[in-house]
DNA sequence: TGTACATCAGTGAACGCGCGTTCACTGATGTAC
DNA sequence: TGTACATCAGTGAACGCGCGTTCACTGATGTAC
């Protein structure tokens, strides 16, 4: 193996840390080849070392998200209704919106998703069911719990939606502090 | 004048109507104002004459979307609890999410409207305000009313986005369901 | 140990293509006289 | 009433540009002997 073995390894990761970030903020369509490879230290032909399309590419920024928080759900027995507040605290916030890098695609790039084939689709799904799966986990209801923890995660992706394409500062805050208020409520009922 | 007088705007009306359309099923950028003219039945060069851009034309769609919202919840006063439950149940729909030509904005075009400009934010923002005032006129609860509603709102957009963007069926129905189910109880709390 | 070679991640010029926008033109209509 | 003209919504060829993708090439490294 003429190239040090960890090299191509190590591309990929950059390529893929570059193209979430990007895609996250200025979208799937906006951004090119190009702008990703660069960010990444790389040029342009390279990337055909390492993906066969731009649309393979989105699937597996969309699969290296989904895989981490699989992860993180996985083995949880015991509820915490704590943890659930914290996430949704965290993740219906104002630092999340503007955290590109490490942004949740649900939020970042729904329209671009509900556009692309019915792969990339199945791999958004996954981080859908991973966000239901941690409430079904941690909610500590009398109620029915899926269907509390299905309207939770549609409520956290929905305020921060709003609040990413709302121009009014306060409003969007509004908003954000609604759904939170709305949710602890939803948590132990 | 040379031309039937309502000739231009009969044009004006049909290119809204097929941008309209056009950008809710495939998105402001995938769609070209090539397809956009040829839809109303027009050739591309005539579009300079209506608008000055593309982005104008996004803004325009917007405009007239939120136009029609906002006179819908205008010189109401009584709540109607059965509106607000008729209007949830519509809005989360896959008849909704299918119907193109007539589907708010506020879950076709999120992320398409997140990265333009505040002039289009600021539109797209009365239509957000318009589903929020909606619900403030018609729920009827003894908790925040203001509250409730920004809470309901994003309800509503979330379950959308999620259903738009999820390829099983079944799944995305589990979520309509959900937040629908959801709504009910906090339109008369 | 030293040398010739094979490997392959990365390079960058080139491709065909469709985009948003411009502009000189057309031709049906209403107006002036 | 008839004719010459002005208007302007709509036409379609052309523009410069950036895109996704291809491909012949480079050159640092590990291997064979």
């Amino acid at each position: 193996m003429p190239f040090p073995p960890e090299q191509k390894t190590r591309s990929r990761a950059q390529i893929l840390q570059s193209a979430r970030k990007l895609f996250n903020q200025y979208g799937y369509t906006e951004v090119s080849i190009d702008r990703v490879m660069a960010d990444a230290g790389l040029t342009r032909g390279g990337f055909y070392n390492h993906f066969d399309s731009k649309e393979e590419l989105f699937s597996a920024t969309l699969a290296d998200f989904a895989c981490n928080r699989e992860s993180e759900v996985a083995d949880v027995m015991e509820p915490h209704p704590e943890i659930a507040r914290q996430i949704v605290r965290h993740y219906v916030s104002r630092q999340h919106q503007d955290d590109f890098a490490h942004q949740c695609p649900l939020i970042a790039l729904p329209s671009d998703v509900a556009r692309a084939s019915s792969k990339v689709k199945q791999v958004y799904e996954r981080v859908v069911k991973a966000l239901v799966a941690m409430f079904e986990t941690n909610v500590d209801t009398s109620l029915d719990k899926r269907q509390q923890s299905l309207a939770l995660a549609a409520s956290c992706v929905g305020a921060m939606v709003l609040s990413r394409t709302i121009d009014d500062d306060e409003f969007a805050a509004e908003i954000r502090d609604a759904v939170i208020q709305m949710s602890e409520e939803m948590i132990d009922a």
